[in-house]
DNA sequence: GTACTTATGTCCGTCAACGTACAGTGGTTA
DNA sequence: TAACCACTGTACGTTGACGGACATAAGTAC
């Protein structure tokens, strides 16, 4: 048996929901709904792609993969956003890779079809624009987190960061996947999690997590967390 | 006695030089040209700016500060850059602080105008374009190598990206100030400077650092650099 | 030249995260 | 039901950087 795919429209992504005028009603057509499967790899560092993706219940993780193997994650989109802004840009490509963290769904689009609109310089070109000033906050504030912060505080910036993304409070996420996510042991992933289970903030179970007291995350995790959220507040209001 | 100025011409900053169009002569006149002392603040997190600056022989250091004082680099601005560029992007202010690094010269120029130019459209807009795609690689790399890199990799691209950026091989440059760029304790620079210096890649002397084999700083650098310096160069052919 | 400031060199105990390894256990497949 | 695999829990020694402290040396001001 095949189960129906959910029903979504683009208006549920955020930054469509933004645009929402007569320059937008001319490509929208051109939207086309897609699975993105956990694992998927959209992007690779240095190959120029031909879609730019709206996600809706899917989240995208940006990962820069070194050459010994080990990986960072850079930054997350999910419904509030775009995977493709180098596109734009006018770079084309970029060095990270851009992988399905949170399976689910979103809407792509040829990417000629966006950087025609974005080239318009309309709403259009200003909702990206402002979105890529987020992302660039996301960036540093990745980089200082990475710095100076513990992995307790990283993990639940991280576990945040995805429930802002997700509908639910439930991740489908192995301690392996985290930690390749943010560039840690597995071993340092589960000792961290244990901890915060205990404490009653989570719950695990074999691949699923389930966040039972945000509010306690909220108080255990780095202003990092906050300063990204209001940032992405402070330049996309409408979401 | 005074010293009169160094003579500079706004060609000199890379990003100016890609420019030169009609458009661009439109508004050349606004530009002046102002010192740059080591230690000025040029923007501070939150705050809206009234100018955005192409430095020339200076660079600008762009620094996460967190609440209990300590600070991460992020990225590096010098000749082939511009600062300002959240203010063109549409967010005025970002979370971050710009202080110059190196002492030196540079031109600023009113954001309204630049901005004006930007918008429409045309090749200095794509110019400044692919410029802030080439300064969210240098902070994805930041933000990866932060993460698994030694300090004596960091310390190495640290230097190297500033070379980059100064007509010599030499840099005033405290320990100290270094070690509050890279975030990471003073004693841990003066360890690993000492060690470059025994290896004969550098010469130190109070407050003067002196590259005297950049090959040996590349041999001993991370990929990060040259990820970086490749997608400069990618970017912004004309550098 | 002397006193003073500022930068650099070095040391020590501590600690978070590392690499590695292996045992348990939940869920799936045969 | 049994076998198996993937995920999780835990342990151990190692290590790079930390916080803090103090000594030396290089410039600067008097």
């Amino acid at each position: 048996m095949t189960i129906a795919p959910p029903i979504f429209h683009p208006g549920q992504n955020d930054l469509i929901a933004a645009f929402n005028g007569k320059e937008w009603s001319q490509i929208a057509d051109h939207l086309e709904l897609v699975a993105l499967p956990l694992g998927e790899v959209l992007y690779e560092p240095g190959i120029s792609m031909r879609y730019v993706y709206f996600p809706i219940s899917a989240i995208i993780s940006l990962l820069y993969v070194m050459e010994d193997g080990y990986s960072a994650e850079i930054a997350v989109v999910g419904k509030e956003g775009l995977l493709g802004i180098p596109l734009l840009l006018g770079g084309e490509s970029t060095s990270s890779r851009a992988v399905v963290q949170s399976g689910g769904y979103g809407f792509r689009i040829k990417t000629e079809l966006l950087k025609n609109e974005f080239n318009r310089c309309g709403v259009i070109h200003d909702v990206l624009l402002r979105y890529t000033q987020a992302l660039m906050t996301q960036m540093t504030q990745t980089a200082a987190c990475n710095r100076h912060h513990s992995l307790e505080q990283q993990l639940c910036r991280w576990l945040l960061l995805s429930l802002d993304r997700l509908p639910t409070n439930k991740l489908l996420m192995t301690q392996e996947l985290i930690a390749s996510m943010l560039g840690v042991r597995r071993a340092g992933v589960t000792e961290v999690a244990g901890k915060l289970q205990r404490a009653g903030l989570i719950k695990y179970r074999r691949g699923h997590i389930e966040v039972t007291d945000r509010n306690g995350l909220e108080i255990k995790v780095c202003e990092c967390y906050a300063v990204v959220k209001k940032e992405y507040d402070r330049l996309l209001p409408s979401t």
